[in-house]
RNA sequence: GGUCCCAUCGUCUAGUGGUUAGGACGCCGGCCUCUCACGCCGGUAACGGGGGUUCGAAUCCCCCUGGGAUCACCA
């Protein structure tokens, strides 16, 4: 084969087929891909392939490049689009025609469907019998061009992923390089455009590697460089079969939505399939400088849910509270609450910074900081908003008034007070407090609750628990 | 069914002939503590089976079993 001077700068690609939503699954070929190319600090080219006419579409293509977005995945080059790429097809058509590698066949789809169902029958290959093969036919309307195949021999796929794996030439059959309404198939159109793209490492999904073989006669009919192929394992459902609506959220945008963070989704897909000794956490930045070929497994993975979850809570805690600012607004839009002043989000963020393992969860957490009204949950209402705390929360309403400053220091030395003027100890105090504050038995510390929440909300909030233990007391 | 791939705790994995088979998620205890988390400490749990090779196999070979992928004028 001659090897002209092409430079050792790593291509690698992304070329989704726009037939719905990113899948992750998807995603972590995309991820891969990307990677590899920024570790090798080579190029990452995008392309659509989009030669399924009658379900590709718009929308799915913008669905794809906003979930490429948020997972902060880029590309240098692309978006190519196959559809737009026809004549190019043509041209190395042509030349495989004018060299005997391809030939027109005029047979039927039922023609085909019937020498298929009688090699069936027989117990023979399902193949295409290979009517036109020497035919020679020149072009007629409705015609398909095939490859002229080998009939012996063997072709190796060089996996770097899986070693190498030897396929008959017999087994495989003149497959169909361009259809009848002439355009490509897939088989044909990969292999022009990863050609002509200079494409020279193919990371994809194991299910593509039947159609590897095919690729490579492709190539060697084209007298072209094979590039390097490496396919990753499938992401699995829990019960092992590919990852699928029927397991839980499939798409990208899904997990964004529901309060993921890019990075943690990166980190969980990555990790799944490949590993770096016995690190589980990365950055972006981590990923890019450590990421590898060798290291990928083997083996199929099943999507987790609950670790992606506990990552994702991970990627939080070690996200700065300023950063999360932004991401998190949209989840407070959604509940119906929009900030203007951004430091207080922040300082409420770091009150919920270790407790929320999703944006959503630190939403729904955040929404008594902002309340009108605080309701209580029944059960942290009767357990303690109880008389016996009552003067304990005059008490501290008393001392709350007279407060100039509302810093957590002060408001602590107010609780010491009434802790010894009522000898009661600070977790009797604090309970109810914060149910009076939150509605709930659980939150952020009191103190920093009570400092966030101001003097003129904590004073009315305190005046309505207390209202509302004389109210039963009757 | 043909072809191809895969096989370590429930899950993700480390491991490349000699380890008490390690880590993470989950789960179960404990500590911390104003609640809930976080954090920390500890525990639970795996080499699918059978043959070889070898002084010695999770590691190498074969068979079986199990799982998966693919067999289009879809990509």
């Amino acid at each position: 084969m001659q090897m002209e001077m092409r430079s050792d700068l790593i291509v690698t690609r992304f070329p989704p087929s726009p037939t719905g939503f990113l899948h992750v699954g998807n995603a972590r070929t995309a991820i891969f891909n990307w990677l590899y190319a920024r570790r090798m600090k080579g190029k990452f080219v995008l392309r659509i392939e989009d030669t399924d006419i009658e379900r590709s579409t718009r929308q799915a293509i913008d669905t794809i490049f906003e979930a490429l977005e948020w997972l902060g995945i880029d590309w240098d080059e692309g978006p190519y689009y196959q559809t737009k790429r026809l004549d190019i097809y043509n041209r190395y058509l042509e030349r495989l025609l004018d060299s005997g590698h391809a030939y027109y066949c005029t047979c039927s789809p039922d023609e085909i469907t019937a020498m298929r169902e009688k090699a069936m029958a027989t117990g023979g290959k399902p193949k295409y019998d290979g009517t036109c093969r020497d035919k020679e036919l020149s072009k007629t309307s409705g015609a398909v061009i095939r490859l002229k195949a080998p009939l012996s021999g063997t072709t190796v796929v060089e996996d770097v992923i899986k070693g190498s794996i030897m396929f008959q030439n017999d087994e495989l059959d003149d497959f169909i390089l361009c259809r009848s309404d002439g355009i490509p198939t897939y088989n044909f159109a990969v292999v022009i455009d990863d050609m002509t793209m200079q494409v020279n490492t193919v990371i994809r999904g194991d299910d593509h590697v039947m159609n590897t073989p095919k690729q490579i006669l492709i190539y060697k009919a084209l007298d072209c460089p094979l590039p390097v192929f490496g396919h990753v394992p499938m992401v699995l459902g829990t019960d092992k079969s590919r990852f699928s609506k029927r397991h839980g959220a499939v798409s990208v945008s899904a997990y964004r939505d529901m309060g993921y963070l890019p990075d943690a989704m990166l980190n969980y897909l990555v990790r799944l399939g490949w590993s770096h000794g016995d690190q589980e956490f990365f950055t972006r930045q981590e990923l890019i400088e450590v990421f590898d070929l060798e290291h990928i497994g083997r083996s199929a993975g099943v999507f987790d849910s609950e670790k992606l979850l506990a990552l994702n809570a991970d990627h939080i805690r070690a996200t700065p509270a300023e950063k999360l600012v932004e991401p998190l607004e949209p989840f407070l839009k959604r509940r119906g609450i929009s900030i203007e002043d951004s430091d207080l989000l922040v300082k409420i963020i770091e009150t919920l910074h270790a407790r929320s393992k999703t944006l959503d969860e630190m939403a729904e957490s955040a929404l008594f900081y902002f309340a009108d009204e605080i309701e209580y949950e029944e059960k942290a209402a009767k357990k303690f908003l109880k008389p016996a705390v009552l003067d304990a929360l005059q008490l501290l309403l008393a001392q709350f008034e007279t407060l100039q400053s509302f810093s957590e220091e002060i408001l602590e030395t107010a609780f010491k007070a009434v802790m010894d003027q009522t000898g009661l100890k600070l977790g009797k105090i604090a309970q109810p407090v914060r149910v009076a504050l939150t509605g709930k038995t659980a939150s952020p510390g009191i103190f920093e609750v009570t400092a966030i929440i101001g003097k003129d909300k904590v004073i009315s909030r305190l005046q309505k628990a207390i209202r509302y233990i004389k109210d039963r007391e009757d």
